[in-house]
DNA sequence: AGACCTTATGAATACGTAGTCATAGTGTCA
DNA sequence: TGACACTATGACTACGTATTCATAAGGTCT
C-alpha cells in the first residue's frame, strides 16, 4: 500500500493520454494542489513563487507533460514574441538575409514567421495575412513592396521596418546599406585603376535600389568624364545576367568595365562573358554588389561591395523592437558597405 | 441633418484610433447592429449568413478597419494554420528547401514558423520552443536532430515529418531523396566512363545521409572491383571542401575520380583542386550531390544528383497535413533523384 | 504588543474568437 | 391549415493563460 507513489496523478495521466488532450495549467494546478494562477506564475515569473511551491509545480508539470500554450499566452498578454518577415521566395541575397534574421531573432528568443511571395502581386496577400497574426513586428524586405502598401503599414499599429528598401524612407523606419556611396566607391576603384569606358547592368530598372545604385555609379564616373549606359537584365538572377552578357558581347564597342547591380546577376554576367570568349579581367573588368558568400569562392573571386548583413540585420531588429510610440519620424539607418577586391578587377597588364 | 452618413460610427472610429486598440468582432457587431456570432460567421463561414447581412457586416468591418485575430481564432479552433520548420541556419541546400516549403505552404494558405539553429546543441531549445506554439505540424530538417529528440516528437501529439533524414525512418514519418541509389547511380556513371580508382569526400561522417550516400558509392564501385576510401571534410561548406581538396592534392597517388557527398562541398573541392593545379575533368573527374542551382552555373557545371526539391517538399507537406490518427506505422517516402551530367565528368581524352 | 510592511497565494476576470444550442421566421407538403 | 423542415440569427460558453485584487501568513520595528 505504501509503495504507491501518486495514485490519482497517474490516473490523471492515463486519462489525459487517452483523451489525447494536452495538459493545461489547470490540470497542473489540480495535480500539484495549488491554484491555476500559481502555475502560471511558475512559468512566467518564477521569482514570485516560493521555492517549495515552485518545485512542487514543476514536478507536477513534468509528470503531466505540461507545456505552456503560447497561443493562449499571446491572446492574454497581447504580445506574440513573433516577428514576421515579408520576403521574396527566391534569390541568394534574400535567403542569406533571412537566415541571419532567423539567427539573431532566435538569440533574442523571438520566432520568425515567414511570409514569402513568388510574384510581386502576391505581396498584397502576404500583407493581409500578416495583419491577422498580431505580430510584435514585421520586416518588409524586397523592394517590390509598393508605396501604397507601405502607407497602409504605416497606418496600422504594427511596428515595421523596411530592409534595404530605400523607397520606404519617410514612410516606414528603414535600414539599408549605403547603396549610392557603395556603388560610387566601386566606380571610383575602377577610375583609380584607369578604366576609361564603362556600362552598368541592373536587374529591374523600376526597383529603387537599382536606381540608386546606378545613380551612384553614374555620378562618380561622370565626375571623371566617363559615360555609363544602363542595361537592364530583367531579373535578379544568374540566368538574366548570363543572357545580358551574351547580348553585350555581340556589340562591337565593348566597354572596359561592367558594373553589375547585384552579385547573383554578376555571376551570370561573368560566365556569360567567358562563354562568349570575353575573358575577365583580361578583356573586361567586372564588379558586383551585395557580397554574397559565392563572391569569395575562388571560382568567381568577384570584386563587389560587401554588405555587413549581420550589422544590417542587428540594426533592423533594434529599430523594430524598440519602436516606442514616441517616434515622431521614422528612423532611417544607413550602414556603409566595404569593397571586396577580387580578381575581376585585377588588371593583368599592370 | 439628413446628410450625415453614420453618426455614431465615425465617433466609434475616432475613439478606437485614439485608444489605439484594434477593432474586434464585438465592435463590428455593434457598428453593424448584429451579434458577434454573426460577425464571426461572416469571416469564417460566409455562406451561413444572408447576403444582405453579410454585406452590412463587411462594410462595417471595413469602416472600423477590422481584421480577424488569428491568435484568438487559433485558441478557440485549436488549429493555427502554421507549420513549424526546424532547420539549420546556414547551408545552400537548406535555404533552398526552406524557400520551397514556404512557397508551397503559402499556396495552401499555411504560414511557416522558422526555428533555425546554428549549432546542433541548439536543436533542443528549438524543439522545446516548437512545443509551445500549438502548430499544425512541424518539419524536422537537418540530420543533426538526434534519435532521442525524434523519440520525444513521436510521443507528442504534434504531427511531424522528417525531411531528408533517413535515420528518422520508423520513428517519425519521413520524406527523403533516394540517397543510396542516387549515389550508386553516380558511381555507375563513373564506372561506365572507365574510371578505375576513386575516393569519396563526405561532410560529417556521423551524419546518416553521409553514411548512406557513402554506402551507395562503395557498394556500386565494389561490384566493379574499385575501392573507395572515405575522406571527411568536417563540415558541409565550401571552405571544408576547398581544404580537403588541398590535402588530397598533396597525395602522390591521385584517384581518377572523386565523389563528393554534397554540392556545396563539391564546389570547394573543385576550386581547391584547380588551385592546387589539378584540372577537372582533365586530371580528375568530380561528382556532387543535391543539385543546387549553382551546379548548373556555367562556372561549375557539376555532374551531380539532382533532388526534385519541389516534389520532395510537396510529399512532405502531404504527409504532414494528412496525418490522420489512423496511421499505424509512420510513412516513409523515398523520392528518386536524377543525374545531371556536367563537364566535371566529361572525359577529355574520350 | 500593536502597527506596519512584505511575501505567497487564491479567486475572479479578460483577451477575441468559434461553435453549440435555442429561437424566430419562412416556406413546403399533404 | 397544421405539421414539418430549413434558414438566419442571437445568447452563451469555452479555448488556456496572465494579471489584478484581496487575503492570509509571517516578519520587523519601536
Amino acid at each position: 500500500m505504501g509503495a504507491k507513489p501518486e495514485g490519482p496523478s497517474s490516473a490523471e495521466v492515463r486519462n489525459r493520454q487517452q483523451s489525447n488532450r494536452r495538459a493545461t495549467s489547470v490540470d497542473v494546478a489540480a495535480e500539484s494542489g495549488v491554484s491555476q494562477a500559481t502555475v502560471a506564475r511558475v512559468f512566467s515569473s518564477p521569482d514570485k513563487v516560493s521555492p517549495a511551491t515552485r518545485e512542487k509545480v514543476r514536478s507536477a508539470a513534468e509528470r503531466l507533460g505540461y507545456v505552456p500554450n503560447a497561443i493562449a499566452r499571446s491572446l492574454k498578454s497581447q504580445r506574440t514574441n513573433i516577428v514576421g518577415a515579408v520576403v521574396p521566395a527566391y534569390g541568394e541575397y534574400w535567403q542569406n538575409v533571412l537566415a541571419e534574421f532567423s539567427r539573431q531573432l532566435a538569440q533574442r528568443s523571438y520566432q520568425l514567421l515567414l511570409f514569402s511571395f513568388a510574384k510581386p502581386d502576391d505581396v498584397d496577400g502576404a500583407l493581409s495575412s500578416v495583419a491577422q497574426y498580431r505580430l510584435d513586428g514585421v520586416i518588409l524586405a524586397s523592394a517590390t513592396i509598393g508605396q501604397s502598401q507601405l502607407g497602409r503599414m504605416q497606418s496600422s499599429a504594427l511596428p515595421a521596418v523596411a530592409f534595404n528598401q530605400p523607397a520606404a524612407e519617410g514612410l516606414v523606419p528603414s535600414v539599408s546599406v549605403d547603396n549610392e556611396v557603395g556603388m560610387a566607391e566601386l566606380a571610383r576603384h575602377l577610375v583609380d585603376i584607369g578604366v576609361g569606358t564603362a556600362a552598368y547592368i541592373g536587374g529591374v530598372s523600376s526597383v529603387s535600389t537599382d536606381q540608386i545604385r546606378y545613380r551612384g555609379a553614374v555620378q562618380e564616373l561622370a565626375e571623371h568624364g566617363i559615360a555609363c549606359p544602363y542595361i537592364e537584365a530583367g531579373a535578379y538572377t544568374y540566368d538574366a545576367g548570363y543572357k545580358a552578357a551574351g547580348q553585350l558581347a555581340q556589340r562591337d564597342n565593348l566597354p572596359e568595365a561592367v558594373m553589375v547591380g547585384s552579385d547573383e546577376v554578376a555571376f551570370g554576367v561573368l560566365d556569360g562573358l567567358e562563354n562568349a570568349g570575353i575573358s575577365v579581367p583580361r578583356d573586361l573588368l567586372l564588379t558586383g554588389f551585395d557580397g554574397l558568400p559565392q563572391a569569395s569562392w575562388a571560382g568567381y573571386d568577384l570584386t563587389t561591395l560587401v554588405q555587413a548583413t549581420d550589422v544590417l540585420v542587428a540594426q533592423a531588429i533594434d529599430v523594430l523592437l524598440s519602436t516606442n510610440g514616441a517616434a515622431d519620424k521614422p528612423a532611417s539607418v544607413v550602414v556603409p558597405g566595404t569593397i571586396r577586391y577580387g580578381r575581376t578587377t585585377r588588371k593583368s597588364d599592370a
